[in-house]
DNA sequence: ATAAAGTGACTTTTT
DNA sequence: GTCACTTTAT
């Protein structure tokens, strides 16, 4: 059978699992994707299943659009109807469709992170508790957490005072998503769970649609998308869950690795099947994995193999702070690539805490080269495309209150906290939201409200609503950059950017990268354009086209494979990271972190600690981390940190400048291939003339003044320069 | 109503 | 050392 042939026995045995629950265990590398798209075009080509009756669920939008690309290869296109995407996505699917027999309308918006955080301060304000004591991002954390528990304002357990406060503030946080119309993340699965269990008719519905559910990365589903997985399965049972407990790393976000256990429990009949054989990296990098993950108790030990070979060991190196750290990558890189032996885009740099990646950056734009950083909320997060997201929400749904309060006056027009206070108040005796008063108001002399504003704030939030009635009257179904250029042109966006600073061009930038981003849900409403944004994870921003190196932290790296991976920041206190000092369990998952990290590559890794650290804005001395350790010295080269001098290297030592075993050979002595006064060609930066040319860390640094660009210092052997003309 | 200046939390990871 | 929110001065 075609479909199996190139896969190992035990990947066929998985693709080809009689019907029944199903749990497949499958170690980092060895082809999961494969399996799980290879079973769904079996299903559909051997076994006839309908499309339309798969579900296949996953965790990040990418992996959804690659495993969809995947079947539609196998299968020629054959796929039409197939239920395939993110936990997140499909339930905000369900819920619009769903919609009437919910307390909310079918376009609801989907507040994120920030909104969440701003809603429950207004709803602690409301009820006059004291935001110094209680912190909104806390309060908003406890009422996640117990969403992600399936845990109802109701029936939160009460055993301090606080949790009496936080129960107050759910209960009048859900109701005030209602009146915004609004859900939040955690409320996308929590409906769907609600909804499938209080309305039987509901779930015989969607439990005989799916006859075969397929999910990937299980062992990061929580409570909440474990029962909607047993109540959509509840049915045919066909349920085929793989993963992995040793890379589960979102326990913070109420994923439970248990669930891999309790399915054994609540399926005594679902077959295992173990999938153990690597197809990614070379032996020492699996050794090394295995050594550090072994440490954790509480696990099934599984045997990571390869035909690769052994390959290199691992490096590491200890450099003096995380100016060196990001200097020495960056000059290791450019020696690999210089050397012909990997190309920019192999590298991927991965650290702890976000907060690392500005000084790997620095370094990176230090030496002119490019890099690509992951991490959408970098975008997202903007504060002019968080306003013009707002502009948008608020179209598409005036209820959005928090849309409202983003957007009112920005640019300014003269309403500030005191119109603000008395448009809530009218709002809330007219039992309206602040956005139907605006659109009442925006009826002019026939709008009952005008009078009861001063004569200014009037004038107003009357040309706030006649704005905003505009726009929905002109363009709620026009494509999203429609109405996108409208707002920009009616608010005069652009000249509210400018003030003539460098930010703003490059604010400025952002909004046509939106612009860009709204082009291609030209023939799609507004709505899923709005959805598709809010739920983009950090993942699916990951460009693996640029031939550059990648920046990520370890928890997005999780699915991704480099050639050439360096984990930074190994010290206690950053990995692991100093919250999870107290607390076994996070301790635990700190160290799969790491694991995740090193089974990534397929090459070569390379470690590296810094003596000391910044935090803060102050810079303090660090501990190697206690993970080193456990990685066997005779796959590991370089500085050992245990029993070392390290406190009189602190002072003594040279800067190091590159990432070599010490014993190894020199680098090969190079000579210059340009000379002052060429002319030269960059593919981005034009033309242009060498002033100066010098060999550095062996290393050949071209000075260029570009015609357009004016001087750059490049790096010849990454630059590509072109000789032209005489 | 707004700009300027001050305060305090924040850094773990993100759908 | 930065962001976001609050206070103060205009």
């Amino acid at each position: 059978m075609e479909l199996l042939s190139g896969l190992n026995p035990q990947q066929q045995q998985a693709v080809t699992a009689v019907s029944g629950p199903t749990l497949v265990l499958a170690g980092p590398g060895s082809g999961k994707t494969r399996v799980l798209t290879h079973r769904i075009a079996y299903l559909i080509s051997h076994l006839g299943i309908k499309p339309y009756n798969i579900l296949a669920v996953t965790f990040t939008n990418k992996a959804a659009k690659e495993m969809g690309a995947r079947v539609d290869d196998l299968l020629s296109g054959e796929t039409r109807g197939l239920q395939l995407g993110t936990f997140h996505s499909i339930c905000a699917r369900l819920l619009r469709r769903e919609a009437e027999r919910l307390p909310f309308d079918a376009n609801f918006v989907i507040f994120d992170d920030d909104d969440q955080v701003s809603l429950v301060r207004q709803v602690i304000k409301d009820l006059d508790i004291d935001d110094k004591s209680y912190r909104p991002q806390a309060v908003q954390g406890s009422i996640s957490r117990a969403k992600n528990e399936l845990i109802l304002p109701d029936d939160y357990p009460i055993q301090t005072y606080r949790d009496e406060v936080v129960q107050r503030v759910y209960l009048r946080y859900q109701q005030a998503l209602l009146q915004n119309n609004a859900l939040d993340f955690d409320d996308l699965l929590l409906w769907v769970a609600i909804l499938l269990e209080d309305q039987p008719a509901a779930r015989d519905k969607y439990a005989r649609q799916f006859e075969h559910i397929l999910v990937d990365e299980f062992q990061d589903t929580n409570t909440v998308q474990y029962r909607l997985l047993k109540h959509l399965a509840s049915f045919h049972r066909n349920l085929f869950v793989v993963g992995d407990a040793d890379q589960s790393i979102y326990r913070w976000r109420g994923a439970d690795y248990r669930n891999v256990q309790r399915f054994e429990e609540d399926f005594p009949d679902a077959a295992t099947i173990l999938l153990e054989q690597n197809y990614r990296s070379t032996q020492n990098i699996l050794n090394a994995a295995m050594a550090v993950i072994d440490q954790n108790h509480f696990r099934v030990r599984k045997e990571l193999f390869t035909d690769r070979g052994d390959g290199v060991p691992l490096s590491m190196q200890e450099v003096f702070n995380a100016r060196e750290e990001g200097g020495l990558i960056v000059n290791t890189i450019a020696r690999l690539v210089g050397r012909g032996e990997h190309e920019p885009g192999d590298f991927a740099i991965m650290y702890r805490t976000n907060a690392q990646s500005r000084s790997l950056e620095e370094a990176f734009i230090h030496a002119n080269l490019p890099y690509k950083l992951v991490g959408a909320q970098r975008f997202y997060g903007r504060r002019e495309i968080k306003d013009l997201l707002g502009y948008l929400r608020l179209v598409y749904n005036p209820n959005d209150e928090a849309s409202l309060a983003r957007v009112i006056n920005v640019p300014r027009r003269k309403i500030g906290g005191k119109t603000m206070t008395d448009l809530r108040t009218v709002a809330v005796n007219a039992g309206l939201s602040m956005g139907g008063v605006l659109l009442d108001l925006a009826r002019g002399e026939k709008s009952e409200f005008l009078g009861t504003f001063g004569k200014g704030a009037a004038a107003s939030l009357e040309g706030f609503g006649h704005l905003l009635a505009g726009w929905r009257a002109h363009h709620i179904d026009s494509p999203p950059l429609i109405l996108l250029d409208q707002v920009l042109a009616d608010i005069d966006y652009q000249s509210y950017l400018d003030d003539g600073s460098e930010e703003a061009t490059d604010r400025w930038d952002n909004v046509q990268e939106l612009r860009r981003l709204a082009a291609e849900y030209a023939d799609r409403p507004l709505g899923e354009f709005l959805e598709s944004i809010a739920l983009v994870s950090d993942q699916d921003t990951v460009d693996q086209s640029a031939n550059v190196p990648t920046l990520l932290t370890l928890h997005a790296a999780k699915g991704l494979e480099f050639p050439v991976v360096f984990i930074t920041g190994l010290e206690d206190g950053t990995l692991p990271h100093s919250r999870s000092f107290d607390d076994p369990e996070e301790m635990e998952e700190e160290r799969r972190l790491f694991y995740v990290g090193i089974t990534r590559a397929k090459d070569r890794v390379y470690l590296s600690y810094a003596l000391n650290r910044t935090t803060f804005g102050y810079s303090e001395p660090t501990e190697p981390s206690r993970f080193l350790d456990d990685i066997p010295e005779n796959i590991l080269d370089g500085h050992n940190p245990l029993g070392t001098t390290r406190y009189v290297e602190r002072h003594q030592r040279q800067r190091q400048d590159e990432w070599e075993r010490p014993n190894s050979p020199a680098a090969a002595v190079i000579q210059p291939t340009y000379r002052a006064g060429q002319n030269v060609r960059h593919a981005a930066w034009g033309n242009g003339m060498v002033l100066n040319t010098k060999i550095e860390d062996g290393e050949e640094i071209v000075d260029v003044f570009f015609e357009e660009a004016g001087l750059k210092k490049l790096v010849a052997s990454l630059a590509r320069l072109e000789v032209v003309g005489k």
